[in-house]
RNA sequence: GGGCGCGUAGCUCAGUUGGUUAGAGCGCCACGUUGACAUCGUGGAGGUCAGAGGUUCGACUCCUCUCGCGCCCA
C-alpha cells in the first residue's frame, strides 16, 4: 500500500478526491438538530459575499483561507461549525457589467425596457454567478454548500422587505430632498461610503464678484478693514473675493457667505451682489459655518451642488437653483453659452469668460480631496435629489455599546477605535439608487397622495381604493441586503430553527475596507432585528499585495490567479504561504512575477510533510503499533523529549488560533514539525526503527512516531488539509485505539502534562548542541561528508561529574550517524585536532592529525574566546552595577550570575586548550 | 485640518506584558546524492533594530521631536 507514495507530493492526485470525499461524507454540513437537540456547542461563520459575478482573486484567497483556518479548528474542536456561503448581487457592479455586454449589442437598457433588462440581468447571473463559490472549493473551503444563499434569494428578499417596511414604520427610514452623493456615470446616488476621496492636485480659482452700486459704500467701508478682500474694479465697481475649486457651479450660485462676527464684513451683510455671466443679483448672507481665516473670509454659495453650501442655504433661507443635469451637463437654468456643457469643459470656459470681464483675481496649486464613484472612479457629483434615508443615529446606540463594553472585539484592536469614531459621527445612510438591479424598493404611490410601505404588494390604495399605483422606481443599496446577512441567511423573519441555532454567530473575517459599509451595519441590524450582535469577534486580515506594495488588481495587471497556484502547487502549499504571512495587523507582499518563489515556502513544506509521513509508514510497516501507554517504560530520551515537544506545539498552536495569531500558528507548527520531528526526531530513530534494533527500543519509539505523527496531522490539518488527511488516513492505529473517520472530523489535541518534561528538554538541547559543534568542526576543517572522525566528550572541574558524557555513551549510535562519528571517548582528549567547549563547560576534541591546520584552529580558539570575553565583560558590568542587583528582579539578577558562571567555565576552559597549542609547533 | 499606522538581514516580514548572543521564509556562499524528501541535507556569511533626545538598573520594545512612507475621516 506505501508503495504507491511518490517522492514528489502530487497534489492534484490528492486534493480533489480527498475534497470529494469531504463533500461525500457530509462533513461541511451541519444541520440545526446539531445544536437543537445534540446540543453541540455552535460556532459560525458567514462568509463576506463575493459579488455573484466575480472571480476568485487572492484577496478572496485569503480571506477564506483564514475562515477555513478557524472553521477547520473549531471543527476538531467538536464545535457545530458551520460556515455559511454565499454571493451578493453587487448592484452597480453587476448591472455596470450586463449594459457593457448590451452596448457591445447597440442596446441599451432603456431600449429594452425594465421587464426585459431585468431577464437579461438574471440569465447572466444563472449562467455565469456563483462560479466563485466553485472556485472555493479548489482551495479547500469547508462550506456547507446546501446553505448557499444569494442576496436576491426569495427568502432575503423577504428579509429586506421587512426591515424596510419596520424601519419605515418606527420612523426610522424617510424620504427626502437632499445633496447626496450621484455618479453621473452610473446615474445613480451613492452612500457616502461609497464616494471614496483621493487626493487630488487641483487648483483653487480666485474669482471677483462685484457689488451693487447700492453697496459702494459699505463695501468701501469694508475695503479699509484689516485683511480685507474687498477691492475695486478700473471701472469703478467694488467688488468681493471668493475661492473655489470649481468655478462651474458659480453658474448656480444663489448667495456670498460671510461669518456673522467677521469684522470685516459685517456691514456687507444683506448686500446685493452681481453675479457675474449670469445677470442674477445674489445676497450677502451671514452664516456661523464659514471659516473666516480660509481664503478671502467670503464662501460662494451654492445650495444644489454642494452639502456645505446645502446646509448654509437651508439656514440663511437662501434658494437652491440646479444647474446640472443628471449625467454632469449644465443645464438650461445657465446662460446659453454653456448650456450643454460638461462640467469639466464648462470650468474653463467660465475661466475664460470671467478673465474676459477682468473678473479673474488668480489661481494656485491646491490639493484637496475629490470624492470618486467607488465602482466606476467618477468623480462624483453632489447633487440635490430626492432619495430614501436610515435615520441612523438612533439605529447606532447599541452598536457603539457592543464595542465600548468589550461584548464585539477587534483584531487588531485599533479598529474599535476606528468603528467607535464611524458609530459616534453616524450619519443618515441614502439608501436608494436608481438601478434596476436589486432589491426594489417597497413603496407604492397613489394619485391620491398616499404613499403605500407593506408586507405584501398592495392590489389597491387603502386610502382611496384606486388600483392605479405606481412602484417607487429604485431599487436599494446592495449593503441595505448584505447587512441582513448573518440572520437573513437563516430564514428570517421566520422563526427557523437555523435561526435559533446559528444566531448569533462567532465571528465575522474580513478587510478593513468593508469595515463600515458591512460589518458597522450588520452590528447594527443585529441589535435592531435580533436583540444581538451577529458576532462577537471582528477579526480584519490585511490586504494582498505585490512587491511594490501595490494592491494587486486586474487593472495593473499585478495579479495572482488562486487557482493557478492551486493547480500548480496545491491548495495547501497556496493556503500555508498565505497564512504563514498572516501577521495580525499586516499586509501580504507576494511576487506576481516569480509565482513559484512566492509559493515555495508552502509548496516545499506540503512536500516535506509529505516525505516524512512516507518515510514513517515505510518504516513502520504493517506490523501492529502498541499504544504509548504500553510502552511508556521503555521510552528513551528522543521519545521523550519529542513528547515533550509535541505538548508545547500543541498548546500553542491552540494558543495562537484563539487569538488569531494566524502567523504564529503557521511558523509555530512549521517549525516543530519541519525542525523537531524531521531534522532530530526522524534522524534520531532511524537506527532504531531497523531490524536489526533492539526490540523494545523499536516499539517504543513506533508508538511514539505514530503518536506524533497523529497530532501533528492534526495540528496541521487546518492550514494543510489535503496532505495531512492524506497521511493520517494511512497512519496505523495503535492496537485497541479507534478514531474518527476522517481527519477533518478528528479531535483537535490538547497538551497534556504528563508527557512534559523539562529534564528530556534540557538533556537534548545539550546533545543538539554536541552535534551541531562536532558537524561545525568538521566543516571548518573540509573533513569530507563522508569521512568519519573520532570524538572526545569528558567534562572535568565541577561537582556534577560525567552526566553528560554517560548521557553521549547512551546516545552512542546516534552521534555517530548525525555527526558521521566512527569513536566516540568520553576521557579528555589531547594532541593535535579542533576543540570546543559547550555551554554546560563539557569539553569537545576531534583529533584531526594530518588534517587540521593549527593556526587557524589558533585563530578560531581567539574569537571564540574574545566573543566569550565580550559578553563576559557586558554580564560583569552588569552584576556590578548596584541599582541593577538591587532594582532588577530576582530572577533576573540571578539570571545574570548564571550566566556569568557559565561564560566564565567556558571561556576558561577554551584558553587552556589556546594556551595548550600554543605550545605545538606549526 | 483631525485620527491611525509603518520604517528590524539583499527582499518580504515576525519579535505578545521593556531583561534573547534580535529571529523566519526567500535569496546568497561552501560542501553533499549516507535508500523519506535536491520541492532535500549540513555548515556559513549578512543587522550601530530610520535618526536625535528622554524615562529606566536595563529600550527593537515606553515617551518627545526630526526625516521618509502609507491609510482612514473631514
Amino acid at each position: 500500500m506505501t508503495q504507491e507514495l511518490g517522492p514528489r507530493l502530487d497534489p492534484r492526485a490528492i486534493e480533489p478526491a480527498r475534497y470529494r470525499a469531504w463533500m461525500e461524507g457530509g462533513y461541511f454540513h451541519v444541520p440545526a438538530a446539531a445544536v437543537l437537540e445534540e446540543g453541540r456547542v455552535p460556532y459560525v461563520i458567514v462568509i463576506p459575499p463575493p459579488n455573484v459575478t466575480a472571480a476568485l482573486h487572492m484577496g478572496h484567497g485569503l480571506n477564506d483561507t483564514v475562515q477555513d483556518v478557524l472553521i477547520r479548528w473549531r471543527r476538531m474542536q467538536g464545535r457545530a461549525a458551520l460556515w455559511v456561503p454565499g454571493t451578493d448581487h453587487a448592484g452597480i457592479a453587476t448591472q455596470n457589467v450586463v449594459e457593457r455586454r448590451l452596448a457591445a449589442e447597440g442596446l441599451t437598457r432603456d431600449q429594452l425596457g425594465r421587464e426585459e433588462f431585468l431577464k437579461r440581468m438574471w440569465d447572466f447571473v444563472t449562467t455565469t454567478g456563483g462560479t466563485i463559490l466553485d472556485q472555493l472549493k479548489a482551495i479547500g473551503a469547508s462550506c456547507d454548500w446546501q446553505r448557499t444563499r444569494f442576496t436576491l434569494d426569495e427568502d432575503l428578499q423577504r428579509a429586506v422587505r421587512e426591515v424596510f417596511v419596520s424601519l419605515y414604520e418606527k420612523g426610522l427610514i424617510y424620504r427626502g430632498k437632499y445633496i447626496i452623493n450621484w455618479c453621473p456615470r452610473c446615474l445613480t446616488a451613492l452612500s457616502n461610503e461609497e464616494a471614496e476621496g483621493e487626493e487630488t492636485a487641483g487648483t483653487l480659482w480666485h474669482l471677483r464678484y462685484p457689488l451693487v452700486a447700492e453697496a459702494s459704500a459699505a463695501a468701501e467701508r469694508a475695503a479699509k478693514a484689516e485683511g480685507s478682500r474687498v477691492g475695486r474694479l478700473p471701472d469703478g465697481r467694488w467688488y468681493l473675493t471668493v475661492s473655489t475649486t470649481r468655478p462651474e457651479t458659480m453658474l448656480g450660485d444663489t448667495g456670498v457667505a460671510v461669518h456673522p462676527e467677521d469684522p470685516r464684513y459685517r456691514g456687507l451683510v444683506g448686500a446685493q451682489v452681481e453675479l457675474p455671466l449670469t445677470g442674477r443679483a445674489i445676497p450677502v448672507v451671514a452664516d456661523a459655518a464659514v471659516d473666516p481665516e480660509f481664503g478671502s473670509g467670503f464662501v460662494k454659495v451654492t445650495p444644489a451642488h454642494d452639502p456645505n453650501d446645502f446646509e448654509i442655504a437651508s439656514r440663511t433661507g437662501l434658494v437652491p437653483l440646479e444647474v446640472m443635469t443628471a449625467d454632469a451637463r449644465m443645464n438650461d437654468a445657465v446662460p446659453a453659452p454653456f448650456r450643454g456643457l460638461d462640467r469639466f469643459e464648462a470650468r474653463k470656459r467660465v475661466i475664460a469668460a470671467l478673465k474676459e470681464q477682468g473678473l479673474f483675481e488668480g489661481e494656485q496649486p491646491h490639493t484637496h480631496a475629490v470624492p470618486h464613484c467607488y465602482r466606476c472612479h467618477t468623480v462624483v457629483e453632489p447633487r440635490l435629489s430626492l432619495q430614501w434615508f436610515v435615520k441612523m443615529k438612533p439605529l447606532a446606540e447599541p452598536a457603539l455599546r457592543a464595542s465600548r463594553d468589550g461584548t464585539v472585539t477587534f483584531t487588531p484592536k485599533h479598529w474599535q477605535r476606528v468603528y467607535e469614531h464611524w458609530m459616534e459621527n453616524i450619519r443618515d445612510w441614502c439608501i436608494s439608487r436608481q438601478l434596476w438591479w436589486g432589491h426594489r424598493i417597497p413603496v407604492w404611490y397613489c394619485a391620491c397622495g398616499e404613499v403605500i410601505v407593506p408586507r405584501e404588494d398592495p392590489a389597491k390604495c387603502p386610502k382611496c381604493g384606486s388600483a392605479e399605483l405606481i412602484q417607487d422606481p429604485d431599487v436599494l443599496d446592495t449593503w441595505f441586503s448584505s447587512q441582513l446577512w448573518p440572520f437573513s441567511v437563516f430564514g428570517w423573519p421566520r422563526e427557523t430553527d437555523d435561526l435559533r441555532a446559528f444566531y448569533p454567530g462567532h465571528t465575522m473575517v474580513t478587510a478593513p475596507e468593508i469595515l463600515f459599509f458591512w460589518v458597522a451595519r450588520m452590528i447594527v441590524m443585529g441589535y435592531e432585528f435580533q436583540g444581538a450582535a451577529p458576532f462577537t469577534e471582528v477579526f480584519l486580515h490585511g490586504t494582498v499585495r505585490d512587491m511594490k506594495g501595490r494592491k494587486m488588481s486586474k487593472s495593473l495587471g499585478n495579479g495572482i490567479d488562486p487557482l493557478e497556484v492551486v493547480s500548480a502547487y496545491g491548495a495547501d502549499a497556496m493556503r500555508y504561504t498565505i497564512v504563514s504571512q498572516c501577521a495580525v495587523g499586516t499586509d501580504i507582499a507576494l511576487d506576481h512575477e516569480n509565482v513559484e518563489a512566492a509559493f515555495a515556502n508552502g509548496r516545499n513544506f506540503a512536500n516535506k510533510i509529505w516525505n516524512a509521513g512516507r518515510f514513517a509508514l515505510m518504516s513502520l510497516g504493517d506490523a501492529p503499533v502498541r499504544p504509548l501507554d504500553d510502552v511508556a517504560a521503555d521510552l528513551e530520551l528522543e521519545d521523550r523529549w519529542i513528547l515533550s515537544r509535541l505538548q508545547r506545539a500543541t498548546a500553542a498552536a491552540t494558543d495562537n488560533l484563539g487569538r488569531f495569531r494566524l502567523h504564529e500558528y503557521a511558523e509555530g507548527t512549521y517549525h516543530f514539525f519541519w525542525g523537531d520531528v524531521c531534522d532530530w526526531y526522524l534522524e534520531l530513530i532511524k537506527s532504531r526503527l531497523g531490524a536489526g534494533a533492539d526490540a523494545a527500543s523499536r516499539e517504543a519509539a513506533r508508538s511514539t512516531l505514530v503518536t506524533v505523527l497523529d497530532q501533528a496531522m492534526r495540528l496541521l490539518h487546518p492550514v494543510i488539509p489535503f496532505v495531512t488527511a492524506e497521511l493520517w488516513a494511512r497512519l496505523p492505529v495503535p492496537t485497541g485505539e479507534t478514531r474518527a473517520d476522517d481527519l477533518i472530523v478528528a479531535r483537535w489535541p490538547e497538551a497534556e502534562a504528563r508527557w512534559e518534561s523539562d529534564e528530556a528538554e534540557r538533556d537534548m538541547a545539550g546533545f543538539q548542541e554536541l552535534i551541531v559543534e562536532v558537524r561545525r568542526l568538521r566543516k571548518e576543517y573540509g573533513v569530507p561528508e563522508g569521512g568519519r572522525v573520532a570524538v572526545h566528550v569528558w567534562r572535568s572541574g565541577t561537582a556534577d561529574g560525567d552526566g553528560f558524557p554517560a548521557l553521549v555513551r547512551e546516545q552512542g549510535p546516534a552521534l555517530e550517524q548525525l555527526a558521521r562519528v566512527n569513536r566516540i571517548e568520553t576521557s579528555a582528549g589531547h594532541g593535535v585536532g579542533a576543540h570546543a567547549v559547550l555551554k554546560s563547560g563539557v569539553e569537545v576534541f576531534v583529533p584531526l592529525e594530518g588534517v587540521i591546520d593549527l593556526d587557524r584552529e589558533r585563530a578560531r580558539l581567539r574569537e571564540e574566546i574574545a566573543k566569550l570575553q565580550g559578553m563576559h565583560a557586558g554580564t560583569t558590568k552588569k552584576l556590578a552595577n548596584e541599582s541593577f542587583v538591587a532594582r532588577a528582579p530576582a530572577d533576573v539578577v540571578q539570571k545574570e550570575r548564571d550566566r556569568l558562571t557559565q561564560l566564565e567555565e567556558q571561556r576558561s576552559k577554551l584558553q587552556v586548550k589556546l594556551t595548550a597549542l600554543e605550545g605545538v609547533g606549526a
